[in-house]
RNA sequence: GCGGGUGUAGCUCAGUGGUAGAGCACUUCCUUGCCAAGGAAGAUGUCGCGCGUUCGAAUCGCGUCACCCGCUCCA
């Protein structure tokens, strides 16, 4: 491992273990030796969560008016996931490369000629032993040395930095086997033999009903996103809103992740955060406004406007949610990352990784795609229930369009239709039939989709709020003082209140008061033990941003003029102001909403 | 799933076959005049879990679970 990656492993096995410590984050199921890939959230935790939660739903639905709140079942009709390609993606037979365990799929195997080379096994000058049979295909007219040498590779590469360097590991026992003339049993790419085709199935299994057949099967959700799907058209016919308009929600999501990892980065168990917006397809924008706007690098995208197509839209969620990070302090270490028409899911039209800067490197926290209309269409055709909005403006506007008018969309699509990189064009009779309902003013909606991950945005935001300096007293003894800086808005703990000292029981009744005062409005905590300094020290390592110190001016000691004034100290930096107490809530709520 | 590593008090860790330890944290009391002060007393561990070897296991072996690292996976 390098330095810094050394550095960065430390750095995260702090913050876990502050996590624990402080009560943000438990290992589930410790007292019994834990359990993979799940995590809980201890009280200060469970109030950051909250705070962002609140957050976001505050920012998506409560402060739009275009943008609507659900709040599905985990559990669904298991047709919902054969409907949204769920089942089938995961549902597949793998086979597993006993070299590299590269999975592929069963049936996607091309038939081989070679001769099959068999290993005992392989050793390293670092004490490194592989104990297992490995058989390689050598593939027909490849040298003995090549595949040797791809074999080390091979090895080295799985079995990490244990083994050390590919060309010192010594394969044992090598013996020539049978040839074999279309085999499917090696790996396309990696020679290595394949494994038994198994299951290989992301969505957690389990029943409804107590009988547990085959026949009650069905899954926990592995994204919050279908149900919106699913529930598309009671919002829209319950609502009254028109498109665009989107709904939003917030759910626990489970999949059974192979490899868990990054402390609660990939769980198995996890909350998302989505929004699917639905908008008009851009030909009904065009029939609309006679146009659809082409975005620029100056494009305005503060006020949504009637002649936005998909690409305006999808930026403008970009930006809108760019603006949401920044509200809660990760402004500046989100990185964007646009998926490339490789990357891109057939369906998709676009896609934005916002990433966002972790110790273990350089990780996703939220994907905005635009998504066509792809997932009601899906819907659509597996219920056989229309999905389709009728939306008057576009009737309208249709029946002014000329016969040529109407011929000329129909061939742009049609041409638009055979440019298509991924996935097959659809028919002509297809796009025909579909025009055919847009004129009348029928549609499925498209959606821009941006799906956050709350656990990952709690970690990203401890991550980057966390912050070690090195202090050495008048003693010369050297200490680690910890500091979240965290964002008020996020923080669980809003204000600590101190009596300067405990012994004195009206700088005691006072602070009780001003705790009281504050208690109804804001997570406060009220700490009277050990020094005044260290009280704050305690607060700054769970980022509590302000502290209120009552003390013998507030008393009146030094006369009316400071009398029920206490201190405010800010957390980053710890400068003190003079507060009246009648003051401190507007001050302190401006502060943390 | 593969390979490597780790697991001892709340946290960080020491302890290599013979009575479980330290620092910090915690509790109570005293003290306290703004940034992890001091004093006194105290509590805290089936040494991840199970099986085995042994007169005796935190320590050795096997298994298992969890976490970390590297692969792999990640619509």
């Amino acid at each position: 491992m390098s330095t810094d990656a050394k550095n960065n492993t430390a750095l995260m096995e702090k913050i876990v273990s502050l996590c624990k410590r402080r009560g943000f984050i438990f290992q589930s199921s410790e007292i019994y030796g834990g359990c993979g890939g799940v995590w809980d959230y201890g009280p200060l935790g469970a109030e950051l969560k909250r705070n962002l939660r609140t957050a976001w739903w505050n920012a998506m639905t409560r402060e739009r008016e275009d943008v609507l709140g659900l709040d599905a079942s985990i559990l669904m009709n298991p047709a919902i996931w054969k409907a949204s390609g769920h089942v089938d993606t995961f549902a597949d037979l793998m086979r597993e490369c006993s070299l590299t365990n590269k999975r592929v799929r069963a049936d996607h195997v091309d038939p081989q000629d070679g001769v099959i080379m068999n290993y005992t096994g392989a050793q390293a000058p670092t004490g490194w032993k592989l104990d297992r049979v490995i058989s390689v295909l050598m593939k027909k007219g490849e040298h003995i040395e090549s595949l040797r040498k791809r074999v080390r590779t091979l090895i080295a590469s799985n079995a990490g930095e244990a083994a050390g360097k590919p060309e010192e590991i010594e394969l044992l026992g090598e013996a020539k086997g049978d040839t074999v003339e279309g085999s499917v049993d090696f790996h396309p790419e990696t020679g290595g033999a394949l494994g038994p085709a198994r299951p290989f199935n992301l969505m957690l299994k389990t029943y409804l009903g107590p009988t547990a057949t085959e026949d009650d099967v069905t899954y926990l959700r592995p994204e919050t996103a279908q149900a919106i799907f699913a529930q598309f058209k009671n919002v829209f016919d319950s609502s009254r809103m028109k498109v665009p308009f989107g709904v939003c929600q917030i759910g626990k999501a489970f999949r059974n992740e192979v490899t868990p990892k990054n402390f609660t980065f990939r769980s198995r168990e996890f909350e998302q955060m989505e929004l699917e917006f639905f908008i008009k397809p851009d030909e009904a924008v065009e029939i609309i406004s006679g146009e659809v706007a082409q975005w620029s690098e100056n494009a305005d995208l503060s006020e949504p406007q009637p002649n936005w197509g998909w690409d305006m839209w999808h930026r403008y969620w970009v930006a809108q949610r760019t603006r949401f990070y920044e509200g809660i302090g990760l402004g500046g270490v989100l990185e964007y990352y646009w998926q490339t028409p490789d990357d891109l899911a057939h369906y998709a039209r676009a896609c934005v990784d916002i990433l966002c800067d972790f110790p273990f490197g350089t990780e996703e926290l939220e994907g905005i795609a635009a998504r066509g209309s792809f997932d009601l269409t899906a819907h659509q055709t597996a219920s056989g229930k229309t999905q389709e909005v009728f939306d008057e403006d576009l009737k309208n506007a249709a029946a002014k369009l000329t016969n040529e008018q109407k011929e000329a969309l129909i061939q742009k699509r049609l041409a638009a239709e055979q440019a298509k990189v991924k996935g097959e064009p659809m028919p002509e009779a297809d796009v025909r039939a579909w025009f055919e309902r847009l004129f009348k003013g029928n549609y499925v909606p498209h959606v821009i989709e941006p799906s956050a991950g709350l656990d990952r945005m709690a970690l990203a935001i401890i991550a980057n709020a966390f912050n070690e300096t090195e202090k050495t007293d008048e003693k010369g003894k050297k200490e680690v003082i910890t500091v979240l800086r965290l964002h008020p808005r996020v923080a669980p703990i809003k204000v600590g209140v101190f009596p300067l000292l405990k012994n004195k029981p009206e700088l005691v009744a006072k602070a009780r008061e001003v705790y009281a005062l504050l208690k109804k409005h804001m997570n406060v905590f009220y700490d009277e033990t050990a020094s005044i300094g260290r009280r704050y020290a305690r607060q700054d390592e769970v980022g509590t941003p302000f502290g209120i110190t009552i003390d013998f001016d507030t008393l009146g000691e030094k006369g009316p003029e400071l009398q029920d004034t206490v201190t405010l100290r800010h957390r980053d930096g710890g400068e003190q102001e003079r507060v009246k107490i009648c003051d401190l809530l507007p001050k302190l709520l401006a502060a943390v909403s």
